[in-house]
Order: structure tokens, then C-alpha cells, then sequence
DNA sequence: TGGCATGATGCAAACGATTCCAGCACGCAA
DNA sequence: TTGCGTGCTGGAATCGTTTGCATCATGCCA
């Protein structure tokens, strides 16, 4: 039990030792030509030596700065759901980087999807002094509402109207035209259409799914959109439903790949072969997707682009600037789940 | 532009408000009995209107505490990789359901993993009160060190000799041989271990792989250790290497699910049949592995309970208590990748 | 009427940094 | 000798809270 914990060293101590003044050593290790350079030298050896890091909290409060920037997953407090989706996680991997980059701090919290207000909470107590949001959402009037309130922040997702703030996200309706333009291409004329049209983004994809049948000028079977969430448990019963009531489809657009592959594995189960009698083709292009068998057709979103158009665009309102919503570029990737093997 | 950005209100504005001192205000938010009912509930009603939160920096400062943690996933500079490996990222996930339900706030921070000192700053600088520390690496001294200068710290990770820090990890060992025992027992005669061993956790399932063959009373040829780093593209190189010389294997034990994935989609693109000519064993039993094809055989780390558990070794610590390394359980699941179908 | 307990409030000193301003020593010119 | 610029340093106020202590009005008892 030799740990003698030497409480903790601050810019007294150093003062103290260099037979100094903290004003002088405040300056020393700010690097200002105010200060003797032997004496600069010479505090920060010591500083250096004493394991000495300055402390952020006072400095912010002195300061009035802060570099933290706050990333907020909501949750939806009737599922209550772990933070699971490889997607969103790899999302918030990308923005980690994308901050520490910048010399940023990342903040990550969860706040129930109910009370969102709640979210700018850490911007209001000068914990962050900025928001990302990224996550699933329905909650459009009391986003409007924190940004009225002047909450510096940012949403991945989609664009809506009236939207009062900034929105970085993909093309979900071009991706969910691509998907269904390619899956039609192949001469599917039932395609199904798998995903929450509740939220947003999902609802975009949908869209997307609905203009490239009028395209075609296909009509859609209304029973194949199948409004299903995000849930593994859920998608397994909606497969064997579907199997069940021998719903007739030929064709399925998954609105994650998650989704997607639960769905393939759902399909092989009940012994329908993909892409023979069913193509498939989900959404995002997770790492896995490739590796995935058969390779999921997807399309994709860039996820480390993503993070970091959150950060500058979160960075550019900050200085004043005004942000323009952005529409980040999709493409259809296609793999062997949507298609026969060309050999 | 009627966006009158009204400066964060604070105590004083409350204060001036409600016609009394500071002091009556700080103590009628904290709830104070000190406080006239009146008075606090007049005051509770003036801060909710106001939007006001309390700025947690200068009450940190003030108090001297504090409820950040810090996550830090070290990474490798040269391959300056980004946080992808699923298995991670679920795990920081699960760290921040964890953190946020005990009321504390996560940190996440990368560090250059040879640099690993820098990661006791975010202690010293008093922006956390403590470090759970994620992700492969081999820098024991390091943390040794950071841990006799009394940083209080968790690692995710393997336990190893002349440890002065506690760790938090599954039974790699364990893990190990239960994979290859039930290999084994499959009468497979060549398990293929693929996996780096410098990292300890590597380095402990591969000690399972071999313990199992001592134990079955069979020699390893030495040429079927692999010591491939987790990164795809090696992955693949390795598979067509392992092609290219005709190398004899009938089983892979893989070092993770992702590179598990991998290599089932390489050996498909080599026409080899898993799990029919081949047997394939991940480790981690990531959410996707279920769904793979075939669904994946592999050993279980409870991702959730990994999440608690190093929070809790963590505050534990921090209580003054002395925490003992924990070893959670793994467990084997077999799926389809290393058996032939009942049917 | 005086003494004193009680309840509610305010003052001021922290917390650990930064920075304006003043002060000091020195050198040099007048 | 005085005056003044220069280079370096220290004192003290400040950032937004908390809290020990003093204060003060009130009511009660003797």
C-alpha cells in the first residue's frame, strides 16, 4: 500500500516550486512571449515532471470555451433497446474520429426519445457546446422548437418540411428509387417493401420505392408495405407471417441491411432461395454486407463522410455561418443477393 | 434574423428575478431545507421558465467532483485504422447504457495506442474521474506505470502477470478450447487458428487452442498458427495464400466473429464448403452471427454484462476499494458453421 | 421588557485557471 | 540626477457555483 496519492498537482504547486508566481506560470505554459524564455523553459520542465495537466474545467469556466461536442442516440423508452445497430454504431465511431481530429471532445449520451428537450440540456449547462443528434426520430416539432430556442446543433437524417434545423443525411429517397429501379430491372414485379415508414428517413425510402414503380407504371399491391421496426424478434414473425398467409412477393427492399439480412436468414429458414426465387437488397452497405452470404445488394451510405459533414456542419453554425442542409450521395451496390450469378 | 440569441442565463439572472441573493438560489435548486417553501418553489418555477441548467463545469470546479468517464479506444498509427470492429463498437455502446443509467456521463476519446500515457491527461486534466480503457494493445508496462501513479483505470482486456491494474474480460483461455474441444470432437484433425497473437487476448485463445490439443493428446502443426491482424484485406490474402499453397486444414478457429466472417466468405469464393470440407468457429458472437450463413458457430462474450461490469470495477475503485480482475464467462453457441445439419 | 431559540436570508470566500493593470529593476539619454 | 522606455513579474479580479458564518426579524417565555 506504498500508493500515496499525490493530490492532484495544479499551477499553485509549480508556482510554488519555481519560486514563481501562478500568473507566470499561467503564462509559461500558455507560450507567452511575456515570460523569460529560461523561466518559460524551466516551468515547463517542472510542470512536465510532475505529470501536470491543466485543468479544462476551470480553464472553460475562466475561459468561457469549451470544446466538447455532444452526441446524443435517442432511445425509444418503450423498447428501451442496447444501442445495437451496426450502422449507427459505426456512425458514431466515424464521429469520434471526425472530432478528435478536430481536437473536439466527444460527449456521448442517451436521452429517451419522449423527452428530447432534454438534449439540449447539456448545451444549456455549458457541458457541450454543440449538438449532434443521430438515431431514429419522430419528434420533428421539438427539434423546431430547440432550434428556435437558439441550440446549436445538428441531425442526421432526413430533410422535412418546415424544418427550422440543419440536416445531414443520405439520399434516402434516390436510394430507395435505386433499389427498387434495379430490383424491377431485373424483372421483379412484386417487391417488398420492409421498414417503419413512421420514421423519416424510412419514410423517404419508401418514397423512393413508390417513384420507381410510377416510373414503371407498375401499381403496388398495398399489402406489400410492411411497416416493421427495427427489431430482430419482430422481422422473424413478419417472415413467417408473410410465409404463412403465402403472400406472393419476388422481391424484397430491406430499409437497413440489418433488417436485410435478418430477413435472408428468415427466408432460408423457410426455404425460399435467394436470389433464385427472391432478390433482396437492404440499405446502409455495413462492413459485414459483403461478407454476407449471399453478398448483400445494398445501398450505401458513407458512413465516414457522414461523421465528419456532422462536425463541419455543426463547426460552420457555430461561427455564425448559416448551413445548408446536405444530401449526402447513395449508390446502389450491387452483390449477389439481388442477382443470379453472372457465371 | 429575429433570432435574439439570449446569453445562457444563470444563477444571478434568477436571482435578480426572483428579488433574493444567489446563495438562496443555489440553495432552493439543491433542494436546501434552508429555503422558505414559498420561496423554492417560486424560484424551482422561475428556472424551469427561464430553461435554465445549472453549469456543471463551474459546479465540478466548485464541489471538486465530477461524473465523466472517459472511454479510450486506443488505435494503431499506422494503420490509423477507423472504429469499426463490431464487437468494439457494440461494447461502447453497452459502456454507454451502463455509464448513462448510473447518471454518468461517457467520454470517448482515441488515442495513439504507443502513446498511451496521453490517455491519463483526460484524469489529471479533471475532465474524467476515471478510464475504461477498450481495444486491443500490448502496452503493459504503460498502464503498469499508469497505474502506479494512481490513475484509477479499467482495462477491457486479458488478464496477464505482474498486473497492477484491473482488467475486465472474457475467459479467452476458456474460449479457446471449448471452440476447439468441439472442433475436435467433430473429428477435425487440423484447426486452423487465425488471429494475432501479440495481443494478450489473442494470445490467451490461442493458449486454448493449444490446451485442447495437449488435452486430446495431439500435436499441432506448427503452420497452422496464422498471425493475421484484424484486418480484412489481410484476412482475404491469407485465405487465397492458404489456397495457393494447398496447406491441409479441416477446421478454422477464428480470433474474432469479423474475421470468422471473412474468412467463410474467402473460402466460399475458393468453392471450399463450409461446413462440409471446413469447420468454422468465431469468437464474440456479434448480433450478425446468427443471421450469417451459415449462422456461425462461435464463443459468447456478453457484450451487456461487460459493459456493467467494467463500469462497475471502475466506481468500485474509485470508492477506495480494491477491485479484483473479472473474468466473465464465455460460452460456446454452435450454430450451423461447424456441424453438419441434424436434418 | 429582555433574552434567546428559530427560520430565512445574504455576504464573502473558496474552486483553478486567465489577464488587466500596476510595479519593479534596469539601462540609457537628457 | 531625473525621466522614461523596456522586460519581466505579481496582485487581484473574474468565470458560475456552493456553503460556513453572520445577520436579522419574529415569536415565545420568563
Amino acid at each position: 500500500m506504498a500508493s500515496m496519492i499525490p493530490s492532484k498537482v495544479q499551477m499553485v504547486d509549480i508556482a510554488r516550486l519555481a519560486g514563481v508566481s501562478v500568473s507566470t506560470v499561467s503564462r509559461a505554459l500558455g507560450d507567452s512571449a511575456l515570460v523569460n524564455a529560461e523561466t518559460r523553459e524551466r516551468i515547463g520542465a517542472l510542470a512536465r515532471s510532475l505529470n501536470y495537466s491543466i485543468n479544462v474545467g476551470a480553464q472553460n469556466l475562466r475561459l468561457k470555451q469549451n470544446k466538447t461536442v455532444a452526441v446524443i442516440v435517442p432511445f425509444d423508452p418503450d423498447t428501451r433497446q442496447h444501442l445495437s445497430d451496426p450502422f449507427f454504431l459505426s456512425l458514431i465511431g466515424s464521429l469520434a474520429d471526425a472530432l478528435n481530429e478536430r481536437g473536439h471532445d466527444m460527449l456521448l449520451t442517451r436521452v429517451d426519445a419522449n423527452r428530447l428537450d432534454q438534449a439540449a440540456q447539456v448545451f444549456h449547462s455549458g457541458r457541450a457546446l454543440g449538438i449532434v443528434l443521430v438515431g431514429q426520430w419522430h419528434h420533428h416539432d421539438q427539434l423546431n422548437e430547440m432550434a428556435v430556442r437558439g441550440v446549436p446543433f445538428v441531425v442526421w437524417g432526413a430533410q422535412l418540411p418546415q424544418q427550422l434545423y440543419a440536416t445531414v443525411g443520405g439520399d434516402n429517397r434516390l436510394g430507395g428509387r435505386l433499389a427498387t429501379e434495379h430490383l424491377l430491372a431485373l424483372g421483379a414485379r412484386r417487391v417488398l417493401f420492409m421498414g417503419d415508414p413512421e420514421l423519416p428517413e424510412i419514410g423517404q425510402r419508401m418514397q423512393g420505392w413508390r417513384d420507381a414503380h410510377a416510373q414503371a407504371g407498375l401499381v403496388i399491391d398495398p399489402q406489400l408495405a410492411r411497416p416493421v421496426p427495427f427489431v430482430t424478434e419482430d422481422i422473424q414473425r413478419e417472415v413467417a407471417l408473410l410465409a404463412r398467409q403465402r403472400l406472393d412477393f419476388d422481391a424484397v427492399f430491406a430499409a437497413s441491411d440489418l433488417m436485410a439480412m435478418t430477413v435472408l436468414s428468415a427466408l432460408r429458414t423457410h426455404g425460399v432461395r435467394v436470389p433464385d426465387q427472391v432478390r433482396v437488397v437492404g440499405y446502409d452497405d455495413i462492413a459485414l454486407a459483403e461478407h454476407f452470404h449471399p453478398p448483400l445488394s445494398t445501398v450505401r451510405q458513407p458512413i465516414v463522410d457522414a461523421g465528419v459533414a456532422l462536425v463541419e456542419a455543426l463547426l460552420q453554425q457555430l461561427a455564425g455561418q448559416r448551413v445548408a442542409n446536405l444530401l449526402l450521395p447513395t449508390t446502389l451496390v450491387v452483390r449477389e443477393s439481388s442477382q443470379a450469378l453472372a457465371a
